[in-house]
DNA sequence: CTATATCTTACTAAAATAGTAGGAAATAGA
DNA sequence: TCTATTTCCTACTATTTTAGTAAGATATAG
């Protein structure tokens, strides 16, 4: 998982939808583009690949557009960032052929709790509770 | 702050020298980039950063290289990492001037958050712990 | 039939990443 | 004093990623 504007777009078009929809059956790639000053063309995109991982459903035509796929509460902010962009590992120490000379190197138990931790908690975290700011903010607790 | 390469050779190298002193009064480049199969010239140029934030001390000459500043203990990995990848922000949304139209994203509060945790998590981590490997690996404490 | 939308593919500009290369400066030991 | 070894410094470069542009095909409501 990487932690880029490709993510951070669709997130935040995924919010859009939610907070837009209102009495229109679907919210259209052009008005969320605007509202969130993102190019149209490159957001497309993006939903393509929102829509293949079953996070949207869209329709064509006039009045067409996208809508979530669930309920806000029941999508969450990983999967969205998984959606976009592909690749899991921020890292490059893989399994086995680490990048080190011999397997692995010295800090990638570090690197690896660090990003299956951060994965946990945006898997934690649903769309409903970004819009309403219920998510716990504070991973580490007491601090 | 970022999560690339670059932060990942400096702590690598970093640990590298607090486990290979040993009788040594210094570690040279040249032995930590071929244990740890990095470009010893890519390195230099990371050594040369994370002297300037006083987290090694160098001597030149034969027998000469880098020793940590400090004892294990008192270096932490968030400083390793800010040292070499100069950047705070792994984000676009920056105060005021957002990366949406009028001022912050949605889903602003959420990206600032999650990058708090990130630079608490790493803060919290000396190279001690990491060589020890004594450091707390879960941040959401249960789970 | 037309306007509006998604869908699809190909190309591209800019920035970041990960290096190479070459040499200057300092210094320990012979 | 010479030499080998090391840090130090600067400039260049190849590759990849990121973020977009562009152009058009496809579907459909009215």
């Amino acid at each position: 998982m990487k932690l880029s504007t490709k993510g951070r777009y669709a997130v935040m078009a995924m919010i859009d939808i939610a907070t837009n929809l209102e009495d229109k059956e679907n919210v259209s790639i052009q008005a969320i583009a605007e509202r969130n000053n993102i190019s149209t063309s490159y957001l497309e995109q993006l939903f393509i690949k929102l829509k293949k991982n079953n996070l949207v459903s869209s329709s064509k035509g006039p009045n067409g557009g996208y809508k979530l796929a669930r309920a806000p509460k029941d999508i969450f902010i990983f999967d969205v960032i998984q959606a976009v962009d592909e690749k899991i590992e921020f890292l490059r120490c893989k399994n086995g052929s680490g990048c080190a000379k011999n397997g692995f190197c010295n800090s990638h138990d570090l690197w690896s709790s660090l990003m299956a931790n951060i994965c946990n908690y945006l898997s934690s975290i649903s769309l409903e509770e970004v819009i309403n700011n219920t998510y716990n903010n504070n991973i580490l607790g007491a601090k």
